[in-house]
DNA sequence: TAAATTAGTTAGCCTAGGTAACTATATACC
DNA sequence: GGTATATAGTTACCTAGGCTAACTAATTTA
């Protein structure tokens, strides 16, 4: 077996225990992981349209109207005009943002008891393989 | 935002453009990637109870049940008799091996493309974090 | 100004998982 | 030894979270 397979082995492996958790720990605020992946980039990288969300997340679009669509029921984010009449930018409500803030703080304990043992600097070169992938494959 | 955050979040960008790939190559052997690890699991390790892959791959005995039904159908794995009559065990069939041997060579350039630029010590890094964080999860 | 493109939506499908409840067998406990 | 509990696999049915195709409205291009 290469090392090449024995990665993707791996990272596959870790997929399901890894989303299972997260969701055990953001059932509290009625997200599902991919909501939470969702508001985070609104966090992070602020609003964003329908468009840019599904390139980003690398799903399509008919799946970005759902999980927003929820996201405003819950009143975590709201829909403000975009650029021309067709776009919609998506942005965090005041209470999203607040809320965004809390599960950080409450997903931390899980990250770091997933990453114990590992250095920091081993965890800084896994990210960057990973980015790279990301890289190689969208391109 | 720190180390930890950031690799869950790569981690998880990482996931759909890399099986929507996978399963673009698997296709033509009528196989999703989840059934194509089933595969991987019985050639690398030999034969496996229902209960054993179910553990292995963190997923419920019913969706086991599946997976091996459709790998039955499609003549890549067969059912031997256990260490007493409840158990059943799954291995693959002459025909499964040959194919888990050319499916393999089949995704190498994938792999390799998803990986070029990446030093081998650096995937092995990444592979044996990957590795810990699943004994982490699981303890 | 007509044709093509783009943003978002709707409807309906599929995969790949889940839980609950079942059968058959095996083990543990009085 | 017989009853209670546990285990392996199955069945039926549910859900999250994707997808495609076809649509409307707005915009851009030819």
């Amino acid at each position: 077996m290469t090392v090449e397979q024995d990665f993707f082995n791996q990272y596959r492996l870790m997929y399901r225990p890894f989303i299972n958790q997260v969701n055990v720990q953001l059932e509290k605020y009625q997200l599902y992981s991919s909501q939470w992946a969702v508001l985070r980039l609104l966090n992070d990288k602020g609003r964003h349209s329908f468009v840019e969300i599904a390139n980003y997340m690398s799903i399509e679009k008919p799946s970005v109207t759902r999980f927003v669509h929820k996201l405003v029921e819950l009143g975590y984010v709201e829909t403000v005009a975009g650029r021309d009449k067709r776009e919609k930018l998506v942005q965090l409500t005041a209470y999203g943002e607040e809320l965004v803030l809390e599960i950080k703080a409450h997903l931390k304990p899980l990250f770091e008891q997933a990453l114990a043992g590992v250095s920091k600097q081993e965890i800084e070169i896994a990210t960057q393989v990973l980015a790279k992938i990301c890289a190689n494959i969208n391109r």
